[in-house]
DNA sequence: AAGTTAGTTCGGTATTGTAGAATGATGTTG
DNA sequence: CAACATCATTCTACAATACCGAACTAACTT
């Protein structure tokens, strides 16, 4: 374990899209460093492009983070894989479509098709954000293993995000369940106003699930009128990337092609 | 200058999308370090999700590299800034859209809207290409001082990808010439093949051309019948997003709303 | 079974990262 | 306008620790 280079990745993390400038001594509160040894941290940062300095001396992180994203795992193996399958999905639903990993306790996006209706301005792709009120963290959790789940679930206070959240664990737990049964799981607003989602889960060759997709939208009608032939294709679509993972669905759970289906 | 955190650097740096994994004896014969120095490197690295470990005993990108770019300076002050006027662009055009930033050399790939007619998988957020051969690039060049873009130019071999990329810098210079003068650049497949797109440039407050958005189609109609409607709305943009990052038009190139204009 | 290659552990040395203090620059307040 | 405060930067000296050779183990090859 070598330490300035594990302090070199604490003055990054340091950086977030909420506070993306930070001066030499507004780091040095944040982190528990001399002030010069977060100098010449900074210093080697920059002139590998992994920080800029601003005219004013004031920091921030540097383009050269932005290509390494192309050679990570996860984006070679799961998002390369999937992006086709979500493009087709996205024309079909004319919606909004994302893909988000279990990473941690807390998903991350990882890919995104956004509908023009979608009204934020940024860009989803490297967010975070709970698992317990999203499809797609319900979809994940709806397959995992009981003890995973409930480290999840227990060691993470519950946050009332909208009126809709589920905070209480007895009734998330009985979501699950019919998530698990049904193959894909719903997000009532419960997580943004006004955002509707329909989340299924993504397998690996271990069957494992690591990820989920979802169809999102303003509209309620996802969650009524378009629910049946949404989450059919979302199924269908979900079940594809996770053959592409390598997984191999069983007999009984496995979704066909049918006249509903774009993917024919 | 910390020499681990450097070769910290250049260890991720190794990564690639067309290489994305690597053994630690693989490594070793790439970068110019002893073996047992690379390994720690590596061990540091993942304890922090900057590399993952393969089952394999291989090494790849790990994932807590993506959300850092939430953070990265550009993405926050032209990227979010741009991305709601693309995806209108987008909707207007029904083509494909994408926002590049000069970096160094080369362009740098950071938002894309991709239409269904899209066949390539990936993503090209991340990605590098040259600036002399697609619209994008040739659109930042054509509004750089002389004597950068002849650095840029004349350091560099000016590769035939196609049979219609510019090779002779003489025939490349009298096409940024006109450009300038248009305000927007055409690729006509010089690139890559049966793709075409139309680029404009976007300024920085000190009227820097910094980065270019573009329309991109398969379509060859794109440089004939829908050039000028395009081009129109597609400077629009661009401008817009400039104003966006400080720039203020001067009254003689200024584009204004008409009917043609989706912006309205 | 011998040989090759790769991953991992270990330990001594010398490099070099670290942090206190001092300096210079900038901005702020009375 | 002066006195003060804050911040970025330079310098220096010591001690920590990164570094790398060598040794060891495991897996695969011939």
């Amino acid at each position: 374990m070598i330490g300035s280079v594990i302090k070199a990745i604490e003055v990054m993390q340091a950086f977030t899209s909420s506070n993306p400038v930070f001066s030499l001594a507004e780091l040095t509160r944040i982190l528990p460093y001399p002030k010069t040894t977060i100098y010449t941290l900074l210093q080697t940062l920059e002139s590998k492009g992994f920080v800029e300095k601003y005219e004013n001396g004031k920091y921030s992180l540097g383009t050269a983070i932005i290509p390494l994203t192309q050679a990570v795992r996860i984006n070679v193996q799961l998002r390369d894989r999937a992006a086709p399958l979500l493009r087709i999905l996205s024309d079909y639903c004319h919606e909004s479509v994302y893909l988000a990993i279990k990473d941690g306790d807390q998903c991350l996006y990882i890919y995104a098709i956004e509908s023009s209706d979608r009204l934020l301005a940024r860009s989803a792709i490297g967010e975070v954000g709970p698992m317990y009120c999203s499809s797609i963290g319900k979809a994940i959790l709806s397959f995992m293993p009981e003890n995973e789940v409930n480290s999840i679930i227990e060691n993470e206070v519950l946050v009332k995000y909208t009126d809709n959240t589920i905070t209480d664990p007895v009734v998330l737990r009985k979501e699950l369940a019919e998530g698990r049964q049904k193959g894909f799981c719903l997000d009532n607003s419960e997580h943004e106003h006004d955002v509707y989602c329909i989340g299924a889960p993504i397998f690996n060759e271990h069957a494992e699930p690591i990820a989920a997709c979802s169809i999102s939208g303003t509209d309620v009608e996802m969650l009524s009128s378009k629910l049946v032939k949404f989450s059919a294709v979302l199924r269908y679509t979900a079940q594809e990337i996770s053959r592409r993972m390598g997984f191999i669905p069983s007999r009984e759970t496995m979704i066909w092609r049918d006249a509903t289906n774009p993917f024919l």
